[in-house]
DNA sequence: GCCATTTGACCGAA
DNA sequence: TTCGGTCAAATGGC
């Protein structure tokens, strides 16, 4: 019992907190001349993010579902053994993308993400037309990075799979190797980093991605997408800190997604983005799906939060432009 | 030889 | 008992 703190607790104290801070740094700007309107309605918005989420949180039972098993801790959701690899896996964050991949990128090809990994296994699964795939990130041994994937092509659609991610990336690796600011696609990559210019290159062969959560809605606004973006400089840690700049930033601490690292690709579904002011002009023409967007953009390092969002909001794909990103403001602890 | 994939066996949850 | 997920030996490519 002695938890003290569910993590639900916890993190709702922790987005509340955050979105104190906001406030406090939107009341500072609004006393200075210099802050730009920008700035203030982008402090507003992850105002307004904090108190969504916030919201989402109390309501306990379905975010503890959508957001999966890891937020049941605290909730006698928690794992007897701790140190059980197995069940430990099993309280990992766990969320699912929906990736098209076009004909010519081929059948057998699982849809890359930016990291490397290392199928481990085959199964035909009992209702299901294709076997499902599974991954594990190929730094496992090394680094002992547990994230796993499971790649299943779709039933109704053969040339859509669902890619189930479970836990969240702790090597470093293959997003540096990943990671070309001008990748040359047609060019044999070296070995060593084939898988991750073969991500980039099945990328641009056209993935377009559609992020969900499994067996979920998003009703309640919670704002669900993915996004790729290549960690320049991963060798430093730098890659770590975007991934933690944007859980700090509130857009992705209640799951960690494969693609907060690596490809060159910023995804958004626009049932989500639709949510945010996004304009319906990303949406893809050819796709008759509800939309995805894959729009190829310059978005690299910034930790950026809502500031997507609100980048969207003003009709722009490629927000890293002129978006103060780098403003410590917005993103100091 | 190293590394990735394949595939049958095994294990745990339901 | 069934099924999904993982393991590990076998195999193949470089």
């Amino acid at each position: 019992m002695e938890r003290v703190i569910s993590w639900e607790q916890h993190d709702l104290i922790n987005e509340l907190a955050h979105g104190k801070d906001l406030a406090q740094q939107l009341r500072n700007h609004l006393v200075s001349s210099s802050s730009s309107r920008q700035t203030r309605e982008f402090l507003v918005e992850k105002i307004l993010s904090c108190y969504q989420k916030s919201l989402a949180m109390l309501n306990c039972d379905s975010f503890v579902e959508e957001h999966g098993a890891a937020f049941s801790i605290g909730t006698g959701g928690s794992p007897k053994n701790e140190g059980d690899a197995y069940k430990k896996r099993k309280t990992m964050p766990r969320w699912t993308e929906k990736v098209r991949v076009n004909s010519d990128a081929g059948l057998e090809g699982h849809p890359e993400d930016g990291y490397s990994w290392r199928k481990y296994g085959q199964k035909e699964i009992l209702g299901a037309s294709f076997p499902r795939g599974y991954y594990r990130c190929t730094h496992r041994n090394v680094q002992g990075c547990l994230a796993t994937k499971q790649v299943q092509r779709s039933d109704q659609d053969p040339s859509v799979v669902e890619v189930t991610y479970r836990g969240r990336h702790t090597c470093i690796q293959a997003r540096s190797s990943a990671i070309s600011p001008a990748p040359v696609v047609n060019e044999e990559p070296p070995k060593e980093t084939r898988n991750c210019q073969e991500t980039l290159s099945s990328s641009k062969r056209g993935l377009s991605v559609k992020t969900e959560n499994l067996d979920t809605r998003q009703d309640d606004g919670f704002p669900l997408f993915s996004f790729s973006t290549p960690t320049v400089d991963s060798e430093n840690g730098e890659g770590d800190y975007f991934v933690d700049a944007l859980m700090d930033a509130g857009f992705m601490d209640t799951f960690s997604s494969p693609a907060t690292s690596a490809s060159n690709y910023f995804s958004l579904s626009l049932d989500h983005m639709a949510n945010f002011g996004a304009p319906n002009s990303v949406q893809t023409p050819e796709s008759g799906l509800t939309e995805i967007v894959s729009a190829p953009t310059s978005v690299t390092n910034s930790p950026m939060g809502d500031a997507a969002f609100s980048a969207f909001s003003l009709g722009k794909v490629d927000f890293s432009l002129d978006f103060p990103f780098d403003n410590s403001d917005f993103f100091h602890d």
